[in-house]
DNA sequence: AGAAGTTACGAAACCGTTTTCGTGTTGATA
DNA sequence: TATCAACACGAAAACGGTTTCGTAACTTCT
């Protein structure tokens, strides 16, 4: 095992000092022609590389981002994880991943490990027990110390950062308007708790689409689902129970199970019920009938946090200081992928 | 903004030397009563947190493991994953996660990368193109400089390291066996090209097992898809021309889509064709009939993965030094989840 | 030949810790 | 009272780089 080649080792095997290493393989014009030539071949034929921890020690750098999200099982989580992977990796920057699963504490925790000189910035959706109690110092703190921020998917307005999200209250309205259009009258929606901003939003979108129609909001058809449980005697009451023939759920998997357990009910899909889903994953393209489904561009989003977080980062460091923060919040528009859950 | 306060902040402050600081933070009794107290009280006043960068230099050890998969949107990947953040977390170390697309190019830049002071040991899956290229020369340079490496799923023969496999020719061989205990005697293999090895232990594993059970093996009845595109049309074909009553799938979507195609064809799941696939995710729990499959147990594979190389890197440190080397592989043993695809 | 400017390199500081070792002060002991 | 621990602390080195500054040796110019 030969252990890691320094400096330190080059220059004392070259019998020349640290500092004329160091210029030479950076190729200093202060050091001569045959020194830099020497120093360069040795440096290559033992396979010098820095150190990075010393470089990131020295430069107050260290080129990592840390990424916090609730949930990496989970297809939207996954996609704007790739996103913001490939934008980092192209600009040289490593992506560190804690999974908060949910958890206000574990979402403190990883911020606490990451925020002291593992990573210049974070990209974070915010977990569900952090919604529901509102509670936002881990955040502030982290931002008092210079550490940029950007929020995704699951923001919040009590936070002043950069934020990506998407029109959800907009295309909700839009999936629901569509099947209206189609003559369907009696549309549920398929929720979870409404501290989820995005459920929220999608809710809110839902409401807009009936009053701009002239249907009236009936609230026995809002079906609220437990976040991480799906209890499939509470879908098949519903269904047996009210009169439907539309459900926008505002995820993939609520939509999925919704729709089978329609289907066992003997309802034909779409003819007497369309279903509209969120998540454009493998669960809508495979589903039977396909689900016609919200594609939320999560690349998209993950690439786009990944770029405002790294430009904010590095403008950090050439700070002309006087230059006051600015925060944007930028819409990716989602786009109705149409399947057969709502034509034939 | 309030810049981060280090050891020197508050040696000045308190005017007692830096090394006073470090040690009174540490509550070595090398430092009296009231300076401890002083100095805790004000590192807790200022919220003072050391600098892990800084630690890292000094110990030569980061807590950050590398993980290398081939592509992060993909459920067993996932799985695996999620269970090496949950050890490594609870371990204190973070996870720096990198993406090989599949790319033998990618799998070399990452590991560069990270092999340079900013990982303790990897953890990872080969990328497809490694496999098929067979070089893996990446990978014995690093172990060369004493970073350990574990290797899950996607391993090889020609790197002596610690592995996490499933038992995957002797779980194809079973879901067969089951299946001709059922009385299905046309037994079709749905798997893609065979560098990936466990595509090939698969494969294996069905053979013995027809061979077990005393049927010919007919290569008619082995379809090879594409890894990453599949190809409906010759599905269809498939499934037309041969006579199957019953397919095992190397992975959950091939099973998926050709459970779905069969069924377009007039089939009856599970009575005219059974199918079995591999990985448990949402897929195989959602469609229609659920699929029969076999459960890797990513989570814990992960787990395995993350216990072996974080014991390998502590010894590390304390190396008596003449302990050889050892390297194990683990199995973990999969299991058949059965559902509605083969049984009703 | 002396002044001035280049060239090519080394010493040392620095990033933020930890840790070893040295030392001045105290109190106890012989 | 001289000796010796014990105590409490500071100086300095170390981790592995980068960078500023100083300077010896050599050129060039007048």
């Amino acid at each position: 095992m030969k252990k890691k080649i320094t400096l330190k080792h080059i220059a004392r095997e070259l019998e020349v000092s640290v500092s004329t290493v160091s210029k030479a393989l950076r190729n200093s014009d202060e050091i001569g022609r045959d020194t830099k030539e020497k120093v360069q071949a040795f440096a290559r034929l033992y396979n010098y590389k820095p150190n990075n921890i010393a470089i990131s020690l020295k430069n107050k750098q260290t080129k990592n981002i840390g990424v916090i999200i609730p949930n990496i099982v989970h297809h939207f989580f996954t996609t704007v994880f790739r996103g913001i992977e490939k934008y980092a990796s192209d600009k040289g920057y490593n992506v560190i991943v804690c999974v908060s699963d949910e958890s206000f504490d574990k979402e403190v925790i990883n911020m606490e490990m990451l925020a002291n000189g593992s990573v210049d910035g974070f990209i974070m959706a915010l977990s569900g027990s952090t919604q529901r109690q509102n509670d936002f110092n881990h955040l502030r703190e982290v931002i008092e110390q210079g550490i940029p921020i950007v929020l995704f998917d699951r923001v919040t307005d009590q936070i002043n950062c950069d934020k990506v999200i998407i029109n959800d209250r907009e295309i909700a309205h839009k999936a629901v308007s569509k099947m209206i259009a189609q003559g369907r009258r009696h549309i549920a929606l398929v929720t979870n708790e409404n501290y989820f901003n995005v459920s929220e939003e999608r809710a809110q979108g839902y409401k807009d689409a009936l009053v701009a129609e002239g249907l009236e909001l009936d609230e026995n058809l809002i079906l609220t689902l437990a976040y991480d449980e799906i209890d499939e005697d509470l879908i098949l009451d519903f269904f047996k129970r009210e009169q439907i023939d539309a459900a926008l759920c505002v995820n993939e998997i609520f939509a999925v199970c919704c729709m089978g357990i329609a289907q066992k009910l003997g309802f034909k899909v779409p003819e007497d019920i369309a279903f509209v889903g969120f998540t454009d994953g493998i669960l809508s393209r495979h589903s039977r009938p396909s689900l016609t489904t919200v594609a939320q561009h999560g690349e998209q989003m993950g690439e786009m946090a990944a770029k405002m977080l790294i430009e904010k980062v590095e403008r950090e460091i050439n700070e002309d200081d006087d230059e006051q923060e600015s925060y944007q919040t930028k819409v990716i528009e989602a786009t109705i992928v149409e399947r057969n859950s709502t034509v034939n």
